[in-house]
DNA sequence: TAGATTGTTAATCGATTAACAATC
DNA sequence: TAGATTGTTAATCGATTAACAATC
């Protein structure tokens, strides 16, 4: 099991499969067969079944795939079967909405904020409390955490990020605008809100050149 | 011009180029070729010729290409080299925190904010000032925007692309979790803050699985 | 001119779609 | 059993990489 190396196409459409499984969950729907998925979705049914038969056979022949097994099974391949205790490091804007953003139904539970503010000290942003970026290490010395938010100015963030990687982090969501430089044991996950909207706006320009 | 059909790919490779060209040309380099770019960033010497022709011939034989040229060409590609005036649609956490965050330098630039909640009219946020929904229609009848940002709540998203729809909004940057059912001539561009959790948590497990 | 490097064609690789035998 | 639908193999399509002639 778990050989062959998944490509990454195939994990970027995980999410969106178990979304919307779960919200045919919700309706109530026992059972779904590929080609009724892919109405719903914008995905072929062919595509579907190769996606689901990189991880398993899900499915029985002329049935289709039990909902409720079908989402939990791509639950545990995405690992949101269990908690992921996570650090916001960068206490400003951005940290404090997704300190108070609810991620916990996903199993991405936060545990603490960390920032150079002194006035911080001892603040709660959403329930959660905030710490000094002094802090930091004898924080992770206690405390098990998976995974960091890097929500730090841009020219802090290789600083700070290397001394995630130092304090032993495994993975970075990092919604700094550059590409992080780590070990290959550590994984990281950009949030390129500008690159986000320029592909938006270039969108929009080609849509209005071809409309001409 | 314009007439082959530019892949996706592509597309979302040229913010990237843009990100590093920029970076290059603040450090004062004139000149780069397609090796030497290669070399800073991921991709393959052959990869960036490619894409670039895309676009039309940018380089010179013997030279490589020009940073600055090079720079505003893929500026130009994206549409950065004009305004884009957006509003935030959603008065919340995160429509609070992307007011305030400075897309001005990329051209997009955020014009007002509407919510539902009597208690905020007459209110800044980040300068920028904040109607109530009930004025959407009258006020982008007598200004221009292109980009309608959404960050309302996910149960009142589908109401409010509609009307946005049919107030002549062309184009979508979308952070509610699901998928917008909009015409043809209209762009969507997703943020699905909680899939790009999820990639990271699967390949999280994913690296512990190899590493056993 | 010689050297460098593009633009572009050809070769390879990978991902998506189609087809169908297996089987519930 | 007959019908449905999967799992999987084969065919197609598209994207990436390699190679090289064109040319600055």
């Amino acid at each position: 099991m778990g050989d062959r190396e998944i490509s990454k196409a195939v994990i970027k459409r995980l999410p969106r499969y178990y979304r919307y499984l779960g919200e045919i969950l919700n309706n109530g729907v026992e059972r779904i067969s590929s080609g009724e998925l892919s109405g719903k979705m914008q995905v072929t049914a062919s595509q579907i079944r190769q996606d689901l038969n990189n991880f398993g056979g899900f499915g029985q022949q002329g049935y289709g795939y039990n909902v409720k097994f079908l989402y939990d099974e791509i639950g545990k391949i995405l690992g949101v079967n269990r908690d992921h205790p996570m650090i916001i490091v960068g206490g400003g804007n951005f940290g404090h909405t997704l300190a108070k953003y609810d991620f916990k139904k996903s199993g991405f539970v936060t545990k603490a904020i960390f920032d150079v503010r002194p006035e911080m000290i001892g603040e709660y942003v959403g329930g959660i409390p905030v710490y000094m970026m002094s802090e930091l290490e004898s924080y992770l010395k206690k405390e098990t955490v998976e995974i960091a938010v890097l929500t730090v100015p841009k020219n802090k963030v290789k600083e700070v990020a290397d001394r995630l990687v130092k304090y032993g982090i495994k993975a970075f969501w990092n919604f700094a605008h550059l590409d992080l430089d780590v070990p290959d044991d550590v994984v990281v996950e950009n949030v390129h809100l500008i690159d986000s909207l320029m592909q938006l706006s270039y969108r929009i320009s080609d849509y209005e050149k071809k409309a001409e």
